[in-house]
DNA sequence: CTAGGATCTGACATCAGTGTCAGGGGAAAC
DNA sequence: GTTTCCCCTGACACTGATGTCAGATCCTAG
């Protein structure tokens, strides 16, 4: 498929593709007149980048990874390996900032509702 | 206590403690002379701020929520309420997400050291 | 064959929080 | 009082993923 079929399926826009293939976490074979061409994988490995950048990875932490994706079977590198299980506790981390984060937020929500049905009158200002 | 100390008790840059007042999410008290006065209170606060950076929110969208922070106990405007709710649910979505590109991340993990397991030898390579 | 849509490259814009520098004045320690 | 550190404002730089535009080329439907 072409660059926008890609675009449409994997839910990103085309220049962001084209970005991806810049960083050297998307790869593409070229037509003779060189358009890039894509097979239905690409379409994993896209939501998979996208996750990634969701979860904060910057595009460069996303190629050191990569290889360790597409070909587990091989021995990739060391670093790879190590890369990954930092970022993963990295996100571990993250995430439970952001569980006390969503925690302090329901207190207070909890507290505000509290106020607001004892001064239903006040509701609004 | 002036903004040098409540950047370094913070945690947070001094140039980023004007940024948040010219955001409207701090209030200093101003000496004669021009400089910025704190309280211990705004310690707390500013580490809130901080979270809510963490947590993606913006400056205006956290200052739309401050005054829901600051003062639980008058009736804040629905506005306010109703984006606290918005921004916590966004909050759980997103650390669901999160929470399942770690497992993919861990699946991933797991597959490659089965693999360095089965071939010690190619370790590194 | 041709028109219109898709793609190519390259360049510049955006956003938001933060870093950093310059030039001038304030505050506190010696 | 002088030195040294802190603060003030204003401005510009940066980062990184993405948007957008321009001008040229390609592909496909009519």
């Amino acid at each position: 498929m072409r660059i926008g079929e890609l675009a449409s399926r994997a839910g990103v826009s085309v220049r962001s593709l084209r970005y991806y293939e810049q960083q050297g976490l998307l790869t593409s074979t070229r037509s003779t007149s060189g358009q890039r061409h894509y097979t239905d994988n690409e379409i994993e490995r896209v939501a998979f980048i996208q996750r990634l950048f969701d979860a904060g990875l910057s595009s460069r932490t996303i190629a050191d990874l990569l290889p360790c994706v597409e070909s587990p079977s091989e021995g990739t590198s060391d670093a790879a390996f190590e890369r990954m299980q930092q970022e993963r506790d990295r996100l571990t981390r993250h995430i439970a900032d952001l569980t006390d984060t969503r925690d302090s937020l329901d207190g207070l929500l909890a507290a505000n509702r509290a106020h607001r049905e004892t001064l239903p009158a006040a509701a609004g200002r």
